[in-house]
DNA sequence: CCAATTTAGTTGCAATTGTGACGATCTATT
DNA sequence: AATAGATCGTCACAATTGCAACTAAATTGG
């Protein structure tokens, strides 16, 4: 006679979605790493303080924390990195002399689309490697998630 | 007249997905591990030592760093820490003594069966936040990025 | 106008992580 | 059985990171 069994269900760590998510970008995340850390020598605070500020030119340390999602003092030290290698300049703000506002040099911006095009063509790779509904579905999911936390 | 423009489209990060991916995957994992840090205080490796032991039952540390994707060192650290909450316990393998079987105490399984609700329930409000749509989105999205890399 | 508060960015210190070397043990080859 | 090579787990050390205190400058409120 079949009994009802009441042990909880453990949990299956490969079907929980935080880890599934983690998992699946920090693959991703390291793949696309190894690409501008080994034709640049680039780590990641530095890759993105050169991507944000390659989007949007001048920018200040402060903005680029809050856009890139990175806590201020990797920021700073990111672009300690880049101002020695000549990749950008700061320039005190005439009207508030807290404020340093960065800007590529022609190196650095060289340097910067030389990246778009890596970063370009591994997303082009990654989505045709995932077909047109994997591609399609990621990043439905992936919006639905920013709707979220914003 | 209108004439080509002949610059390179610069990147828009917000739009690059191994981008979008991490910083989701990061605002989820913090969110989840806010929860077991601040009822448990258990750290990320730490949690997911547990979580594989509690699936598994008996494994060893390497056996836990394959399944888990954590580096040996951090599965030794983490397994220490369990031990000394009592948490787990370590048995030499009788065949094999470079080996340790791992193994959670009554109070470890305890407090994995507590964890494991807060998982389900977390995820639980987490699907149902993205909505049936987005939920299933992102399912397939995984499911595609998990056959490439593996 | 002055004190208190807020903001921008840096620095020192502590905690976390990764790397390489290590001792111990097992396996494979001769 | 003896040597060589691989594997398990740990440790010491270096690099990375986060936190909190700090300087300098701007803003706010009496």
């Amino acid at each position: 006679m079949k009994r009802k069994i009441d042990i909880d269900p453990p949990l299956i760590l490969e079907a929980f979605t935080p880890y599934r998510l983690n998992k699946a970008a920090e693959a991703v995340s390291h793949r696309f790493a190894s690409l501008y850390r080994d034709q640049y020598g680039l780590t990641r605070p530095e890759w993105r303080t050169l991507a944000t500020l390659g989007q949007f030119g001048t920018m200040t340390a402060t903005a680029i924390g809050t856009h890139s999602s990175m806590h201020k003092t990797k920021v700073s030290r990111a672009v300690l990195a880049l101002e020695q290698r000549r990749w950008l300049l700061r320039k005190r703000d005439e009207t508030d002399r807290r404020v340093e506002n960065l800007v590529l040099t022609p190196a650095g911006r060289k340097a910067y689309l030389d990246l778009v095009k890596v970063a370009h063509d591994f997303e082009a790779e990654l989505l045709q490697q995932l077909g047109p509904r994997g591609a399609a579905a990621l990043k439905n999911g992936l919006e639905a998630l920013e709707k979220l936390a914003g």
